[in-house]
DNA sequence: CTTGATGCAAAGCCTTTGCAGCACC
DNA sequence: GGTGCTGCAAAGGCTTTGCATCAAG
């Protein structure tokens, strides 16, 4: 677990103010696995009720702007948030609604190698993500990639 | 160009009722880009005043649950609609928001093959598609693969 | 007739905005 | 005391729903 010090450094190094509401923020988005701006929220007002679902969407997309974390996108349309802003793929369970992170560098460089031969003319590429549908064999247990 | 009456052909195998309203709709998808509901709905207007949203609505949704269409999720959480249902990847464009639909059998080999080594326990793969991310170099060319 | 599709308007979510008050240099 | 953050409430998009009407077999 980091702790809320090195929370606040983070936020500061990203040139933003490191308030009480951001940090609580910051640590709910650690705590919560890809959550929503409301499941943040309702994360945060067990603790600290006067925290309004505004300030939730403002610092969220504020964090955004900032790169300090990522939008992840949902085939429901519903923007969900993922601390984490080191390139990885996302696993999507379709029986449990979790989005799962995938960290695979050997698949990341298979795709890179691939993408520097086939050239796409007119396209500069900033980025590619792999999404990956699935359902869990059995619900409770967790994912384990060998 | 597809007739309507292969069209219509195509919703009646859906277990579908091809009406007027629901073949046009088919129609504004194959001649539209990726559209959006609001997009589907402005060109179907054109020809046909009154149709109504509610109904472009109602009929996207049925399509895509009869497997005729796809839902193109985007970042910033609009539901896009893509009449192609063949396996395929996605590029967006940020500076054109533009979703481009990219082929590449080679591609989707060399993922098949990687994830039949890489055994993820405790889930059912069911697809897996690339996120290509980009910006156009010239915003009013087209993109061509090599 | 009966069944289901349509169009309209209303409601519904999720998200953003405007603004007054507050906190912090 | 000026700057910028917060919380509230209101407004805003996009999407869905309820219902009366309509069309088709």
């Amino acid at each position: 677990m980091i702790s809320s010090e090195k929370i606040r450094e983070k936020i500061g190094s990203a040139g933003i103010k490191a308030t009480l509401q951001r940090v609580l923020t910051y640590e709910a988005l650690l705590l919560l696995d890809h959550p929503t701006a409301e499941q943040v929220h309702d994360c945060l007002t067990k603790q600290h009720p006067s925290i309004s679902l505004a300030t939730v969407y403002k610092t969220l997309d504020l964090f955004v702007k900032s790169g300090l974390i990522d939008r992840v996108e949902t085939a429901q349309g519903i923007k969900r948030y993922d601390y984490n802003t080191k390139k990885h793929n996302h696993i999507y369970c379709s029986n449990t609604n979790e989005i799962i992170d995938y960290f695979d560098h050997d698949l990341n460089q298979l795709i890179e190698e691939y993408f520097k031969n086939k050239k796409i003319e007119n396209l500069t590429i900033e980025d590619i993500k792999l999404q990956i549908k699935g359902n869990k064999t059995d619900p409770k247990r967790k994912i384990t990639i060998k």
